[in-house]
DNA sequence: CTCGTTATGTTATTTTATAACATTTCAATC
DNA sequence: GATTGAAATGTTATAAAATAACATAACGAG
């Protein structure tokens, strides 16, 4: 462990635009391989290719939409007759969320690839309402504040949901524009 | 049932249990009344009705247990036949929330009355997984953590939602005897 | 192989939210 | 106090998101 990871300095975290997506899609596969493995779950076909829609989209994408691809790809290996149906990808989703893989944003109804997989934390993400691109963070200040909080109130914290919605700085710039 | 445990600092904001609740909700509606007439609002007997329900239930409640509700005491002064529709309590909702009056836990598809109508806030909760409660904070460091990050990054900030499930001090206290 | 467990398929339904259009209410102006 | 345009509410229908319940298949330990 200890290993630590790489803290991306400013707008770095909104560096989608222009990337190589094909490649850190694959390296989330890679990663989700070998923490399954550690963990004893099982990433089939289906996980899988769910993982990777999801991935693919690189900003938030809804069950529904993933269901849509996933019957367009046809479903796993299975080219059989009936599509894919909702409770698939949610069972799918389920999965990946359990296991720290993807993250849920709650005001978008929505799943995105976890950026930091290996880490046990709920994610913060900023949210651009133009491009719709997520980025998530992971800033211990955040963490220790709402932390402190929750010690002084006696409050027994599961689970964190941080979401700002706004403006990322390339849709900032476009709108002075 | 468990003896009454010793309760943590900075619990009040978990109050809800013991106090006199129809005064609470009394004077969210009387502050309401102002906030409306200062902003030129209209506050109509409908709005009005649907944010005291809102505030009864004291924990957050979904829109279609609004619409219930409503339903039962007849909606508003009209006493005729049809019971209300989910746009009429969508809409009132609406109202609410872009007065500030209430705030939307996204994390549960619920509302819920804002403990300060009077300031400009997003609200940051603190929900119990057992007794269903919601207290709202407003913490400064938590805020200045997340105005931090997003200045650093060049993010423009609109709205920040912040949602800490766990357990409050008085089921904590439970789930141990 | 066999048997229990886990994963996936399938059908139906529930829950949450909004679109689109009709009607009513309100209050400002004539 | 009638006219009228805007805001609010009513009404009908449907979209979007999620899950319940039960059936079948795959998988892996013994």
């Amino acid at each position: 462990m200890a290993h630590t990871p790489p803290i991306p300095e400013g707008s770095e975290v909104f560096e989608a635009a222009g990337h190589d997506h094909d490649h850190c899609v694959d390296h989330a596969l890679q990663a989700a391989e070998t923490i399954c493995t550690r963990e004893g779950a099982r990433l089939t076909p289906l996980r899988r290719q769910v993982l990777e829609l999801v991935w693919r989209s690189h900003e938030p994408i809804g069950a529904y939409d993933v269901l849509a691809r996933l019957q367009r790809e046809g479903a796993s290996d299975a080219e059989d007759g009936r599509p894919a149906a909702p409770p698939t990808v949610y069972r799918a989703l389920d999965f990946l969320l359990k296991y720290g893989l993807v993250h849920r944003i709650e005001s978008l109804n929505a799943y995105v690839g976890c950026a930091h997989p290996q880490e046990d934390h709920n994610g913060q993400f900023l949210i651009c309402r133009t491009c719709g691109t997520a980025a998530e963070i992971e800033d211990d200040a955040i963490s220790a504040a709402i932390r402190d909080n929750a010690k002084r109130i006696g409050f027994a914290v599961d689970r964190v949901t941080v979401e700002v919605s706004g403006l990322c700085p390339r849709c900032r710039s476009d709108a002075h524009a």
